[in-house]
DNA sequence: TAGGATCCACTGGTGGATCCGT
DNA sequence: ACGGATCCACCAGTGGATCCTA
């Protein structure tokens, strides 16, 4: 199995050795040369596959970086892939800050900065035989970098007029906008339909399945 | 000994009986009540007698309230007393919001809010020995206001002029300015010299031990 | 002696995502 | 199938103060 890594690779050559080397790697067995616990089953487990993968790697900050792997600019997903080899979930991307986001462009957002370079790493299978599939580095097209800063613009449009309470998964071809927190609870504020402050459930950005899903058969189509 | 106390008191006159019951007692045999830990000597168990205190009486929070016990508007401050019936140490009051509090006048502070109204309960003694001693609900006076406003409106001067590398201990007469952080780390932002942001040390408000001597004195001399 | 430095407990927010009714 | 709800780990910040040299 590969060797336990600690320290951040240096440059893009280490991280995509150092990322090959997983690939075809059962989770239980690098959790074991982690030493890390990686739970057993469904609901109370819901981070650890990232985590353990960060760790594989020498992914650096753990919390509170910006990115995975800031020196090389980098952002690492794991992506859940089911039997028929699609995404069988949506990739969440970051939280939305309401009341800055909404005026804060494509170009300069938070979102954008996370998806201009990701690393890949499909998680293929279910429960103790999963395992890394065929990782990749990615970057957007520019048709790809166009239909995402529309779907953020016009979710920001629809924040910007109030319409906070109105803006439902169902909104954007790619990126969507959905609830992101622990419980049900209002800890945010954001701007109501009369341009007062309102108190709202935290949202975030994710990536349909469906996007993901092209990304993954792009990948796959050039090797 | 006193039975141990978890409800909140509702209102002042619980809140002085309890208080009541408190005096004489040693803080072993109150952590010994409350199944707390108070740790056996210095430097580890900094703010183990405050908490000690706080469960003792049943305030709420914990942190994040505004108060220790919100509903009578009351702060709840220990101070401890040394062998010749005067404070060992400066109280702290509370954060200062760099780049905020310079515009907040006096009247409209945290300090003056957490200052209204305190129940200073005295430490007796050292080490093992330490014991509660006469507690009493305290109330700036308006000459008493009158000096805190002069010394924060004189700190806040500093600040707002860019000064807060110049703003030190000294300055006060008895509300000072200290460092407040877990280390010396620079961890704020404030205004420099030029106007300019720049990295410097967390502070706080600290009651200087003249201060709360004169108190001290002043609740023995009222009962 | 007191100004500047430091220590612990606790928790809210963030980053990692998946769960689970309709 | 997917929109809305939820779960865990981690850590910086806050609140409780006292330590410790020059």
């Amino acid at each position: 199995m590969p060797a336990a890594r600690r320290s951040s690779p240096r440059d893009l050559a280490e991280l995509a050795t150092r990322t090959e080397a997983l690939r075809g790697a059962s989770l239980a067995e690098l959790a074991w040369g982690l030493a890390f616990e990686l739970g057993g089953d469904g609901v109370r487990t819901k981070g650890k596959v990232g985590q353990l993968i960060e760790r594989a790697l020498g992914a650096t900050g753990g919390s509170s970086a910006s990115r995975d792997f800031p020196d090389l600019g980098v952002e690492l997903k794991t992506i859940p892939i089911g039997v028929r080899g699609v995404p069988t979930e949506s990739t969440f991307v970051c939280a939305i800050a309401l009341g800055v986001d909404e005026a804060t462009p494509w170009s300069a957002s938070w979102a954008r900065a996370k998806l201009a370079h990701v690393l890949w790493v499909p998680i293929v299978g279910e429960g103790a035989a999963r395992k890394v599939g065929a990782p990749f580095l990615w970057r957007p097209t520019s048709a790809q970098d166009s239909q995402l800063a529309a779907d953020y613009d016009e979710a920001m449009g629809i924040l910007g007029l109030g319409g906070v309470e109105g803006l439902t998964a169902r909104t954007g071809r790619w990126l969507q906008v959905r609830p992101k927190a622990p419980d049900g609870r209002k800890r945010a504020t954001a701007v109501g339909p009369d341009g007062e402050w309102i108190a709202t459930v935290p949202r975030g950005f994710y990536l349909r399945s469906k996007f993901t899903g092209a990304i993954l058969r792009d990948a796959a189509a050039t090797p």
